[in-house]
DNA sequence: TTTAATTCCTACTTTTATAGTCGGCTTTTT
DNA sequence: AAAAAGCCGACTATAAAAGTAGGAATTAAA
């Protein structure tokens, strides 16, 4: 029940970025870098939410990423659904059921996934990732060492 | 996010158990058979759910296994983590955490994971054995096709 | 007392997913 | 023209999951 890189990768990646993109936009290497991530593998990752609509790129010389909505209509949710596919524990209770399952709809121990899956959803769906700047930037102003992303 | 086979035929076949082995004990072939599960593969959960304290072994022939302790004082949540380890999304807010990382007390994504990994453990420990044999019990009797485990 | 049924144990294998790496192309600014 | 970016597809290495295989130990029943 791991999380994989790409979910936490991302995550961090959308957070720095929401931080420092407020306007202009930022290269992938320097995201990179502050969050210590190969930025090849995280070419990959950044590709993905692009195309889910949360990211916008500019090419070229100068280029680089930037939020495509205010962080305050981007939930955690948005970003590791569109990075790890259905958060749900077995698929049988994903969104988009996709498997081929017989006992579907009788099966006792798919109302105990169902209950997972349903609170795993309503804690990302909860935290904007302008919640995640705040509690970065208070942190970061009352305490006197670093708070890391 | 997905969970293995190991939690998932886990759970099955406890559950098999607390519904078949009432006051006697039932050989793991039935077991197997009935959730459709490879006998051999089955045997190497069992042995771990043995050592958690879940389930008793007698051996020999008409040997097999029972629950250790009632229904009501299993929980879900004993039989995931026995089978799956903790169950926190990522190893910095497991339980016993054992992972090196120097963001550890300051780390604003560390904080969603918390909030995820917390909600499963309330959801999976909050249900027992004996809340799904009623499940079980009160569906077969209500419908007229079969219901599973 | 042998046979059959069962648990117990260790090691091996296959398959799949993860977590990258590599190299080159395209776009845009300087 | 050159440099700095993003874009793209293919490849690779590692690890974990999921299961197989074979046999030893134990016990009930014939």
């Amino acid at each position: 029940m791991k999380l994989s890189t790409k979910g936490r990768y991302g995550l961090k990646a959308m957070v720095d970025l929401a931080i420092h993109s407020q306007d202009k936009h930022i290269a992938l290497r320097h995201i990179a870098e502050r969050q210590d991530i190969s930025e090849h593998y995280l070419e990959q990752l950044i590709a993905v939410l692009r195309k889910a609509g949360l990211v916008k790129s500019i090419r070229g010389a100068q280029g680089g990423y930037s939020l495509a909505v205010p962080p305050e209509e981007i939930t955690v949710g948005d970003i590791l659904r569109a990075l790890e596919g259905s958060l749900a524990p077995v698929d049988c209770v994903s969104e988009n059921v996709t498997t081929e399952c017989a006992e579907w709809d009788c099966c006792v121990t798919r109302t105990v996934w169902k209950k997972i899956g349903d609170k795993i959803n309503e804690v990302v769906d909860s935290i904007t990732l302008q919640d995640l700047i705040k509690d970065y930037e208070k942190l970061n102003n009352d305490k006197e060492y670093m708070y890391y992303i």
